[in-house]
DNA sequence: GTTGAGCGTT
């Protein structure tokens, strides 16, 4: 199946930031799937860094856009995330 | 309660 998404990495985050905040920031430039704040397993603590899935026609403008953006007073950076697992379909 | 380069589980 084709998946009309494509999801960005976003790292240099704020510790407060939180799925729903990338979700309404990155919503202002595109369509966003879903959004996701990695925590650490062991301490449950946020890692700084998450992922969104946008849409695909989207995610271009969203990380031109969003790429070096201040989020909390700090410089995002925001990129085409790689996969966890399987191959990259284009 | 802390920290600062990074690519992630159901």
């Amino acid at each position: 199946m084709r998946c009309v998404a494509r999801t960005l990495y976003v790292g240099n985050l704020p510790w407060a930031t939180r799925a729903e905040d990338l979700a309404e920031i990155f919503s202002s430039y595109g369509e966003v799937l879903s959004s996701r704040i990695i925590s650490d397993r062991q301490t449950g603590r946020s890692r700084g860094f998450g992922f969104v899935e946008v849409r695909d026609e989207d995610a271009d403008a969203m990380i031109a856009a969003l790429n070096g953006a201040e989020l909390g007073g700090r410089v995002i950076i925001v990129n085409e995330a790689r996969e966890r697992q399987d191959v990259r379909r284009r």
